[in-house]
DNA sequence: CGTGGATTTGAGAGAAATCAAATCATGTGG
DNA sequence: CCACATGATTTGATTTCTCTCAAATCCACG
């Protein structure tokens, strides 16, 4: 079993990897690295030397306010790099946290600037992909900034079911939901009081329900009506 | 006079790029356009074949909601290239809008993949440049999910500052403020009516004040306390 | 079976929204 | 150069959403 199956299938989908770039992505050198939950693999202001990749498991990251409040920017899951623009940015500007149990790997930037340098088709591809996490902040952005409590987690949700059915992690209508109350607030800009009770109303319009770390989606059209989503943001499709 | 340069200044500052990468740079086919205010250059769903580069005055980028509702998700100055990301994802997700009279180049998207492939310094400055609009969305998603009113329009003062005061767009403690109220509230998530009373809030505190097109900050200190401003994020230090 | 984290519910307070209307520019045409 | 129209700003009153505080319950795990 490779590794780095899951990021040559997120960044490749149908895109125009040849063979040596497949095989330049391959031998990247990455040091697999078991994580725990709540383990901190980066900090705010430190200078990154790797980039990782999330193998198996949820990661997030997230940013403090000087009077002690947090907001969570992203969930990761397996595929995904989340700290790839460390790759040119000499600072951590946020923290990087497993959320779960985690299987990691860890890359030094030299290989992969090297990597960049020597295959421009991975360079694209890499770029590429942070562009697509830049796409996502965008519209957290609009979560954020205009939608009320319900529609921001209904959107939150379908987010993440999407992204996880893209790299075969759902089934059927339910997918694994790691994320706690708490954290949900810190996502989405509301209290833990006030998710709880989000959560209600969704279940009681029989939306969706959250149970032992799974969620449900019990009506798909009712939530994406609610969350006002639409996937186009994820840039699912192909370049070429 | 020579149209790239506040790009490169930008890009290049104290950067890696030689001879060859300015040249290549400054031989970019480029369109100039006037553009009149509130003009449209992109909307969300475009496929875009040009990026654009805001050479004098202001460009935002707009996210619609299906509710009617609208955030503006940035605020472009000159020497930025608002859609810079158009380059690699085939569908823009959001609007390009002139915020004032402006000028700006318009450069095919052919050109700049060929540039790129053949000047790899260029790719990376360019790439960085990107990565940097996004550590800023990072930013303004700990503004509109954990500040309120108050500090948020603060610090998006604030970050209108340093970015100007980086191009030499700040004339002391003041510089142009283009931005209506109606656009403040769009941008930092919050009603026009709000708005006013923060303006007010933050006027009666001996903090900033908006006059005729012109903002002026009257107390640095007490507006980063209240915006929790650290400018760390923008990334102005250089990479090596 | 105890313990700490996570969830749930209630009550009251506070921030910001909406609705409504007045005032203030600013720019255009007569 | 004034009248008018349109957009921007300002202020007041009321409503709504969400927060905070507090406490109870649930649950997983050692």
């Amino acid at each position: 079993m490779d590794i780095t199956s899951a990021l040559i299938r997120k960044l490749g989908i149908g895109a125009k990897l040849d063979d040596e770039d497949i095989n330049g992505i391959r031998s990247l050198p990455i040091a697999i690295k078991q994580l725990s939950i709540g383990e901190l693999i980066a900090s705010e202001g430190d200078r990154a030397t790797n980039c990782c990749l999330c193998i198996e498991g949820f990661i997030y990251r997230a940013k403090n306010t000087s009077d002690g409040r947090r907001q969570i920017l992203s969930v990761h899951i397996p595929g995904d790099m989340p700290d790839l623009q460390s790759l040119y940015l000499r600072l951590m500007d946020h923290d990087l946290i497993a959320m779960t149990q985690c299987t990691a790997g860890f890359i030094p930037h030299a290989a992969l600037r090297h990597l960049v340098r020597s295959l421009p088709n991975v360079a694209e591809v890499l770029w590429r992909d942070t562009l697509i996490d830049s796409a996502i902040f965008r519209e957290w952005m609009v979560n954020l900034g205009q939608r009320e409590s319900l529609g921001r987690l209904a959107h939150f949700v379908l987010e993440m079911q999407r992204r996880l059915h893209a790299v075969g992690m759902t089934d059927g209508d339910s997918f694994r939901w790691p994320i706690v109350q708490h954290q949900m607030g810190e996502a989405l800009g509301i209290s833990v009081v006030h998710v709880n009770r989000v959560l209600k109303e969704l279940r009681e319009r029989g939306l969706m329900e959250v149970h032992g770390g799974k969620l449900t989606i019990l009506d798909q059209a009712g939530l994406v009506e609610v969350g006002q989503f639409d996937a186009a943001y994820l840039h699912d499709d192909q370049m070429h």
